[in-house]
DNA sequence: CGAACTGTTGATAACTATCAAGTGGCGTGG
DNA sequence: CCACGCCACTTGATAGTTATCAACAGTTCG
């Protein structure tokens, strides 16, 4: 069984003429500030001069690094279409995953604060980036004050989206990891007009291990694991989702109880406990056996 | 033992005077744009007018919380003196500690995109904070240029920061955390001009084993290990630095190891293997015997 | 001075990593 | 066109790290 959703190229017209050749001509070229907007987004800068603005598109094939640690930061990038994957690289040369940029995803923010990218992106299919050439993009702002509240905004969103991820790597088993995984990735398909119950992972077993904090056979065995109670369908890089209510709220007792003494430390009446919370499906035999 | 290093107060003059009493009216009320640029360990904005803008200040007593999850977001916060927490709270009450803010630092980001603040905050010591309402902020930047890129850099420095928390939570062992806590705390400190050598940790085991994703008891043994072996010195939330490099080099092999086919897919002479890095003391026995 | 909180330490269990072997897919080259 | 080799994935056995449960000591503060 194979998922057929959700193909690298902009797909709708079902990934017909444009073949791999033509394809450093192909799509669209240029877009302007109001197309910028929809895509991240956000709402539309009122301005005037919308159509003169254009920022160029850039191609990068499967494979292909968009920018690298430690290279001089000029420009971010907005995904117009395709997939890819932002590392961190430690001194042992193993990679971290921090994200995985898909459609309206900004990315290069790392690098304004030190002028250097902080992470290295790479292309997980073809894709058609949106260059947004930063110099180019502060001079905007006086123009269009709006912009500038634009990428306060998307900073922002960026920054609670890792505030979460931090938060799941620190209280999440790999269960419930995997399980928010997926509902994230169907409801970021859902949002890019993919179906969100099939669709092919673009990732591997091993970067997803990565960007959750686990391993890759950790991953391959709670897709198993998934599959077997039917959560969901998996045959290699194609999922289908058939239970993403049971996905949502796979959770599980966080190990870090921090409840107590929350608001101000001084008296409180008294034995105030945690709310222990109804049980879910915690261990392996219990997943298993539901 | 006990350091006195680093109390609440401004404490250079050895919390003499200013007791609990008068600290309503205690410290600077007010600060200007140049103080708030030097405070945020950005470059000062060249603006003529310095001298008008002023920023007010606001105090907090231990325990106080600044803003909770959901609250309509409306100002910014810099820290001027003192320690905070912000966590999460998740749906089962259990808070999750994401930073420990304290003076240069910045927080209530996360409100801009939503308009209501994602996190709570809350004081661990007294507290002067800056305001910074973010509807004058945004009219600044019309003025201030490089205000606004002064503003990007701290969001973008406040992303790379949490970038390197999803990697350490994702790829270091418990030992690992605690170490790498130990030496930014300590270079925190150092930063402010207090003694990066022996330093009251602010905030509980519990706390600390939230942030770094363990739970207290890891975290206890693991500061009593590092006490054994003559890295640090501990005393309840007195902490003595005697090796920063054996704690700085601190790791373990990493559970991922994502290394291979790092850039393009295709081809490659051939087996490019992993690094496999000359070891470090991996086990708790290595430890306890090194 | 006691209640409540914080921190320490031990015993045990659970989760997840590690090691290992095997299958299947896919691209490259014969 | 098929075979080979590499890579991704799966699955099993085992070990190790860290959570959990529990008891106790030290601290703080009213």
């Amino acid at each position: 069984m194979q998922a057929f959703e959700n193909r690298t190229e902009p797909a709708l017209p079902l990934r017909a003429t444009n073949l791999e050749a033509g394809w450093q001509r192909q799509g669209k070229l240029w877009s302007n500030l109001k197309e910028l907007c929809a895509l991240l987004r956000i709402p539309a800068v009122s301005g005037m001069a919308d159509e003169d603005l254009l920022f160029q598109h850039v191609q990068f094939k499967t494979g292909q690094r968009i920018h690298t640690i430690g290279q001089p930061f000029d420009t971010l990038y907005i995904v117009h279409s395709g997939f890819l994957k932002t590392v961190l690289i430690d001194e042992y040369g193993n990679e971290q995953v921090l994200s995985f940029p898909m459609k309206g995803d900004l990315f290069g923010v790392d690098g304004i604060h030190t002028r250097r990218y902080a992470s290295e992106a790479v292309a997980l299919s073809n894709c058609d980036l949106i260059l947004l050439p930063f110099k180019k993009f502060i001079a905007l702002g006086r123009t269009h004050i709006e912009l500038e509240q634009a990428m306060y905004s998307v900073m922002s969103r960026e920054l609670v989206r890792e505030q979460s991820m931090v938060s799941m790597l620190g209280a999440l088993s790999a269960e419930a990891r995997v399980a928010r995984f997926l509902v994230s990735l169907s409801e970021r398909f859902a949002e890019m007009g993919y179906s969100s119950r099939l669709f092919n992972l673009r990732m591997t077993r091993h970067e997803i291990g990565s960007y959750l904090g686990l391993t890759l056979e950790t991953v391959s065995r709670t897709l198993s694991a998934f599959n077997e109670i039917g959560y969901i369908t998996v045959d290699q890089k194609s999922i289908g989702i058939r239970d993403v209510e049971a996905l949502r709220t796979l959770r599980r007792l966080p190990p870090s109880t921090t409840r107590g003494r929350q608001t101000s430390r001084k008296a409180r009446p008294a034995a105030e406990d945690v709310i222990e919370a109804g049980a879910e499906p915690a261990t392996w035999d219990q997943l298993m056996s539901a």
